[in-house]
This record gives structure tokens, sequence and C-alpha cells, in this order.
DNA sequence: GATCGTTTTAATCGAACGTTTGAATCCCCA
DNA sequence: TGGGGATTCAAACGTTCGATTAAAACGATC
């Protein structure tokens, strides 16, 4: 009985609240396959004797050792999701007990982006396929997909928003949770990397890999993002427009 | 035969060289299908017999219309993403004719966004579906979809290159696209209503549902990101950080 | 109303799907 | 060295996969 995780086993289940999961190297085997064949296909569309093939294991250790296709997804993403969050908010934590007054932007996102970037170069190749993989999660519409990111995201998420709030005392709380959603879709989509960029083109590809460089580009962008004057209507007073031909779209700019 | 997209047909083909597709109602039951099912599962774990069932139509009829899978998918991108960056390209050429002075960048992203929400409400239930397909779409590596996506995109990322470069004319032509990147970023990862928002909460859903709003709000983000001041190191000169502690990360703020 | 090209239909191909099962094998500790 | 839980194994369950085929049904034109 390797893991907590399994219910499905008519054996006994010791509590085991370990933190540290003690992998066998067949789980790993198998963790590591599915992390890039996931990836590759996504989840429905990756077959368990794919994985077990490709991790040099018999089929059945899937189920043995994770449950279910569902729990060894949820596995992947834990492995490495998990101490990234962890990582984000103790990174955080230590900049605001070093630093006296509130943090600023820059800072509260260098917390978390630091983390990204060391998963990114860490594991050379694990990592970056591991954050493609994540990219592909957030696109997918399948409910326990969709639970089980809100779960593993809650506490990192209303950690950052307090510093972010505490940050940004001018920006109403409300206004607030739609650019930490900006900020936290435009983080993904560029840590999975996708290839955009070849069709925006002009960037070297040696260039378009170095991750540390692309951070360092974005955390400005989204920085003065979030500082951004907000709008004169406010919040939920909508204008109801007739028919939308976009000259409302911008109140402060005349047509044409 | 139907359109002048199959070739593994043994028939003729006429050349037919029409803009308008004229579809049969049959190829747009299947349209219809395929795109909320390829929506729901991704391409690859979406069988031929469920969009055919669900349509209501013949299991051969997709192949004996599209020739094969891949190219359904494709029609169904194409069928609502090349008129959506014709509009988008046609909306900014008629701003800038109607401007005799280069564009702000909120016209120009009110030009990028307002083609987007069109489509987000028009097709009450198919446009959003179409959106959030997109947004998948832009995270499966799966090369077809990549080349094909790219295909559909460069001639508008080129055209819009072009009126954010005279609209930014401080920020350099490398920086400029990589902040294309990440407004592109945002903006599919928005409009595919990624529902990070329930994790981030304190947004009631009614408003939440309220796509017009969400650009409102996603565009002064946006705009102020691109005319954020540039880095100091300006580009390419990598300090070489013999260790990464997040002290160089932000070299204009002092650790702690 | 017969003809011919277009569309729809049912049937079939070999292969792969997630999960379960019971027996064989392994390995640690007595 | 032997016993017993943990792990691995091959096999099988019913179902579904993308694609092809030949025949049947359809529809417009002469």
């Amino acid at each position: 009985m390797p893991t907590a995780t399994i219910q499905r086993l008519p054996r006994a289940t010791p509590p085991a609240p370990a933190r540290a999961p003690e992998l066998t190297d067949t789980q790993s085997k198998i963790l590591d396959s599915a992390e890039e064949l996931f990836m590759e296909h996504g989840f429905e569309a990756t077959s368990l004797r794919l994985i077990t093939t490709a991790a040099g294991v018999n089929l059945a250790a899937a189920n043995y050792h994770f449950g279910s296709k569902e729990e060894l997804f949820q596995a992947v993403l834990t492995r490495r999701l998990d101490p990234m969050n962890q990582d984000r908010m103790a990174l955080l934590s230590e900049y605001e007990n070093a630093a006296g007054q509130p943090l600023t932007c820059e800072k509260i996102l260098a917390a978390m982006f630091i983390p990204a970037l060391k998963l990114a170069r860490d594991h050379q190749q694990g990592g970056k396929n591991f954050l493609r993989l994540l990219g592909r999660a957030y696109a997918d519409p399948a409910p326990f997909i969709r639970e089980f990111l809100s779960s593993q995201y809650r506490d990192m998420i209303a950690r950052f928003r307090v510093a972010f709030s505490a940050a940004l005392p001018n920006i109403p709380r409300e206004e607030l949770s739609w650019r930490l959603h900006f900020v936290m879709g435009a983080l993904s989509y560029t840590l999975a990397g996708a290839d955009m960029l070849k069709i925006i083109s002009q960037i070297q590809p040696t260039e378009a890999s170095n991750d540390e460089l692309l951070l360092q580009r974005l955390a400005p962008f989204l920085a003065a993002g979030l500082r951004a004057p907000c709008l004169p209507g406010e919040t939920g007073n909508t204008t109801d427009p007739a028919e939308d031909d976009g000259s409302h779209f911008y109140p402060e700019t005349q047509k044409g």
C-alpha cells in the first residue's frame, strides 16, 4: 500500500499522514511518463497502456498504485504544483518579514515568478514539460480537473491577494480580483510556452527559450497593468447600450 | 462535392475559389456538434461517432464532407476564426482612416476586442463555446493545430504589430513582440472563460458572465502594460547569475 | 420518367480503450 | 530459512476507435 490516496483496494489502509510521499521506483516512472504523455495528448486522449508501456511497467501497475486514471492525473499535478505553491507563499513571507513596509508589486510578482522559474530550470526536461501540462489543464473544462485546480490554488491565491491589496491600496477590491485573474492568466500562458511568438516572429528561438529573460519582460508589463487607473464608471453601472458598434467601448476616446 | 478542401475523394474536384462556403444542412449540423464536443473533450478524445451521433447524421458523413477528422477540426476553427480576424483588421483600418493621427493603444485594443466580443454575444451559445475551444487549441501541442493557428493568425498579428509600433514609438521592436504576445495570451485566456475567478473569488457569477464589462477591465490593464517602461538592461545581456535566489530578478529593488 | 452525379446508409476492418482478476513473484523480517 | 504482505504479471471483460466500402436513396436535368 504505497500511498494513503488509494481507496479502492480491499487491503487495509494505514492513516499515514506523512507529508513526504516516499515514492516507489515504479511510481516515479509512471508519474514521469504520465507527465509527458498527458502534456502531449491531454488527459482523455492519453491511455494507461501508453503510459505504462512508456514507463516500462505493467499495465495494472497504474491502477494499483494510483487507483484510477483521474487519481493518477491529480498525482502528476500535485507532485510539482503543491511544492511550487508552497515555495511561492514561503518566499512571499520571507520578503514581507525582511521589509518593514508593504512590498512593491514587482516584489510580489517576483515571489510568484521565481518558484515557477526554478521549476522550469531545475528538472531540465520535466519541469518545462510540467508547465506546459499545467497550461493545458487550465483550458480543460472537465469538472474534476477544474475542482482539483481550484483546491490546489486556493490558499496561494488568497495569500497573494492580501499582499497585492496592501501594495495597491487605491485599487478597489473587486477590480483587484480581476487584475489578479489577468496576471495568473498571462503568467500561466507565458510559462506554458505557447508559441504564439512564432507567429509574432522576429524573436530568435535561442532567446525565446530563455525563461528568465522572458519573465523579466513579463513582470514590468504586469506590474504596470496592476497599477493602471481604474475605469471612470467604477463597478456595475452598465450603460445599457442599444446596439454595440464599439463607440461606447472606450468612453474617453471619440469614435474615429 | 461540397467544398474544395476535400482531396481524398476519388471524384473530380472543381476549383471553386468561392469565399462563401455554402454549407449544407448536414455540414452545419456536423460543425455545430463538433464545435461543442471538441471544446468539451479536446481534439484527440472526441470521436467522429460522438459528433455524428449528436448531429443526427450518419457516421460516414463526417469523412465524406470534410475528408478527415483533422480537416473537420480545422473547418470548425476556420468557420468563425477567419471572419473574426477579418473583422479585426477591417475595424483597425476603419479607425485608422477616420483618425488623422496614429491610434492610441486603447483604440487598437478595441479593434482586437470588439469582434471577439461580438462573437461571444451573437451566437448566444455557440460563440462562447467557440472561444473556449479556441483557448483549448492554444494549449494543444499537436503540430497540425499549431501550424494551422499560425497560418490563421499571421496576417492579423502582422497588421496589428504595425499599428502598435506606431502607437508606441519608444518601445523597441523586440520588446513590442513580447508584449504583443502577452496581450494575445491574456486576451485568449480571458475570452476562453477560464474560471480561475472562482478561485480568486468575491466575483458574482452574474457579473462574471458579462463579457463586455470584462473586456472593459482588461483593456486598461493591457494598455498600461504596453506602455510600461522597458528594462534598463535592454536586450540580451544576461548577467549569468551563479545561483538564482531572486536577488537579481529585479535589479531596481533591493532585497527585502 | 429514365439518367447520372450527389448524398446517405449500414456494415465491416483491425486495433485500442479503462478496469478487474487471480495467480506468480518479490522482498523483508522473524 | 520460511512465512506473508507488497508488488508485478498475463489475461480477459465489453466497448469504442478512425476510416473504408458498396449499395441504396435522392435530386435535378433532358
